[in-house]
DNA sequence: CGGTTTGTTTTGTCAAGACTGAACAAGGTG
DNA sequence: CACCTTGTTCAGTCTTGACAAAACAAACCG
């Protein structure tokens, strides 16, 4: 997980007290970027994934135009990433009294958990349709019907481990969950 | 994983013996249809996931040619996306003495397997990264921390789980093993 | 009511990548 | 040697999707 330094890298070594606070910031930059590009190798926009980044790493809600400034992104794309994630119950869109605005934190139902798991027993269920479409002893050996059922294990371990990641979570209760993406 | 019946349905109402193994063929193509579109959502080229599924079903080496004619894909999408596999360890060419042509059959090297774990392994290191940096207490009980750790474990776990399978492959030896996509 | 803030939707542009078809290379074979 | 066969590579087309910018809607404020 590579990823480059943003752009403009301010001369610090005039300050020396803003150090620490420097390093976190580069951190940040450096661990909402890799959000960035994980979250998009499972399909979602990058600018999602950053927001996901982001948030995780956000002690409390932000607002919605700090956020696009923050991304350096139009609102449009906060709109559009942000209803994104909310639908799929990764991020919850909070409000406070008196204030007209939108504010996001990351969810605490694990929502893409889910997601990931659900896919992953689909394809399972696809492996086991085509196992049964196989009929019985067929070839010498067998040879696909054992390569199905090594898939079907496959896909089923993933989805198992998953579900009890999430029954994990569910059972612990309030504390210290994510929405795991 | 729906996927749509192939192009043209014969009508198999006129030979009844041939049901079932009209039965298998429409699995068969269901069954690669969703691979194509399943290792689409590992960032691989559809056609790719095609050759993958029609090579887990076939219990013989395929021909070069006949991949494309059986995909109805042109040679060259099949040169790419044989080579593609080819170097991820997910398919093997094989040739027979006297015979100048390629064949290729799925390899018995859980190729992709470690590349899935592998990408685990990079986002945990990731956030643990971040986690580091975030220094311990921070703001009212490290709401942050807690998250990253929860995105550590998730990942962690992930990561384990395809690690231990692939030692179970491994140790299971010869028998049963498929490139586990 | 006009004007402002906040968020959404739409429109257009751009880039990435998949795929085809044709040109190409490298071996066989008559 | 001319001519297949087999596979690779390259150039061009097409589709998809992300994104920005602008138009829009709605709520609020004066």
């Amino acid at each position: 997980m590579t990823v480059s330094e943003p752009t403009p890298v301010p001369d610090r070594s005039a300050e020396p007290a803003a150090a620490a606070e420097y390093a976190l910031h580069a951190a940040e930059e450096r661990f909402i970027e890799g959000m960035g590009l994980a979250l998009e190798e499972d399909r979602l926009p990058r600018i999602a994934g950053r927001l996901v980044g982001l948030l995780i790493v956000s002690p409390r809600p932000q607002r919605f135009d700090h956020l696009a400034e923050r991304l350096r992104v139009s609102r449009g794309s906060i709109s559009t990433n942000t209803r994104l994630l909310e639908n799929m119950g990764v991020i919850e869109r909070v409000t406070r009294p008196g204030d007209r605005r939108d504010y996001f934190q990351i969810n605490e139902q694990p929502g893409l958990l889910q997601r990931v798991a659900d896919r992953f027993r689909d394809r399972q269920a696809m492996a086991e349709e085509m196992k049964q479409a196989l009929a019985p002893g067929a070839d010498g050996g067998d040879v696909v019907g054992d390569r199905l059922d090594g898939l079907i294990r496959f896909y089923a371990i993933l989805a198992d481990s998953l579900n009890s990641m999430l029954a994990a979570i569910e059972e612990a209760g309030g504390n210290s969950r994510s929405g795991a993406p």
